[in-house]
DNA sequence: CCAAAGCAAGAGCACTGCTCTCGTTGTTGT
DNA sequence: ACAACAACGAGAGCAGTGCTCTTGCTTTGG
């Protein structure tokens, strides 16, 4: 076959629904994906099992191999599901009021936010994205794309925020500097090196306030969980240079006691 | 038989032991917990295998639930002993020069470097312990003992620093003011709520930082890891209020608190 | 219209956690 | 010293798992 021919027939496929067999195929991947969300959201990622899928799909354990070639694989498609989901809400905060007016640190913590209620709501599918990788070590490429969703929202509102109003460039080693570039170069060249790394530290730091939380860390140590986590996202806003007030006025006063 | 012979019958000074049966089960138990934790760094928790630690100890599967009644048990006396090991890393780390002189800032980036640096070196533990929950949803009672060494070494560090060159506290909204009143009544008293409240979040976002790092959320990201840790863990000492410049008191602050 | 491909179902393999029973062996009270 | 007792190891067995192979049946495309 000729390459042209196939690339017809795969844009052809992905455009259409060809037959009754390939509208069953999605409606039965569909199905799958459903009832093993609904097992990963009830018992978590170790307890879901094909067979049980099958099983209350009414088809056959074996005939669930002709949808997903083994249980990984159907894991790692719930786990692209779960980077959309979030993605998702993250986008969604974004474009709310309170997502794009307003300060920009609470521009920030807004977003930061609807990330957190949809870890909360769904812990088992935060675990399996952002808690320990059950699968192999290294993730498929499949998943690059949907798990770069929530960083990129909080690139284009520290683009925006610096567009703005500019942002606050803190202090930064030298050695550090030619990661920074490299970092900006990648991700965001019109933005401070500076900036995008303080970024991607409060990026990871942030999921690290959200895994304690839903991973029980907490547990008696932090009650009042919300206030707690909107008071440390302005912080790490503001840690990555985004301003307070509608015009950049940083009242960064620190008094020193004792 | 088999076992038996597997069963070290040299004469030991332990005096503590009563008889030659509770010296068979401490020794048992002990190879138990080394071939599973073998197994765990090989392959991870979810392909850990009662009957593999069996097999490879020559004793029968069911033997095993004679010093382990379940599989779950196994994995929390595993992720106690990650705890402690963890915890004994920082705690060495502080007692360390480097991690008992110099600036203060310095010192809990020492600390946080150690914990990184046993993180990277046994990723399994790692995910053990602060990954997904992979038992139950609440931790044993066991558990929170051995979690918390590693917060108390921060918090010794915090109030060593605290006591010989005062904390810059920062600002804090009132309505989290009761909540860090309450967290510095139970955690520590003598030091400034403020200062408690942003050392927990400092606490959860080096671990974010640390379970990006290990979980591989910084491929393709973050290149020049050790620097970009090591400032990051900088920042995060600065936004507890340690202070960058030289200690005046030389480090000799020993204060085990309990 | 017929070969080819896709599909569901069943049997089966190797493995798992866990339970039960059955001899054996070390401990302990008398 | 001896017997009752508790701890122990081994084996069989149960229910469940991921996954493969074979066997028919149905849809599809030339």
């Amino acid at each position: 076959m000729l390459f042209s021919d196939l690339l017809a027939w795969q844009t052809d496929r992905m455009s259409a629904i060809r037959g009754a067999r390939e509208r069953a195929r999605v409606e039965v991947t569909a199905a799958i994906k459903k009832e093993a969300r609904r097992q990963l959201a009830a018992d978590g990622a170790a307890k879901l099992s094909l067979r049980a899928v099958a099983r209350e799909l009414g088809m056959a354990s074996s005939a669930l191999y002709r949808y997903f070639p083994s249980r990984d694989d159907l894991l790692t498609a719930l786990i692209v599901d779960a980077y959309d989901a979030v993605g998702e809400r993250a986008e969604a905060a974004r474009a709310t009021p309170a997502g794009s007016t307003g300060p920009h640190t609470a521009r920030f913590a807004e977003v930061a936010c609807a990330v957190r209620d949809w870890a909360l709501a769904h812990p088992h599918e935060y675990a399996l994205i952002y808690g320990s990788p059950v699968p192999g070590y290294t993730a498929p490429q499949d998943t690059v794309g949907p798990a770069s969703r929530v960083g990129f929202v909080f690139l284009g509102l520290v683009r925006a925020a610096y567009l703005a109003d500019g942002l606050a460039v803190g202090r930064m080693p030298g050695e550090l500097r030619p990661e920074a570039e490299r970092m900006a170069a990648e991700l965001a060249p019109d933005l401070p090196p500076a900036s995008v790394a303080a970024l991607i530290a409060a990026w990871a730091q942030l999921f690290g306030l959200i895994s304690f939380e839903v991973f029980g860390q907490f547990h008696r140590v932090v009650e009042a969980r919300d206030a707690f986590f909107r008071h440390s996202a302005g912080e790490l806003a503001r840690s990555v240079g985004l301003s307070d007030g509608p015009a950049t006025g940083t009242g960064d006063t620190h008094d020193r006691t004792h």
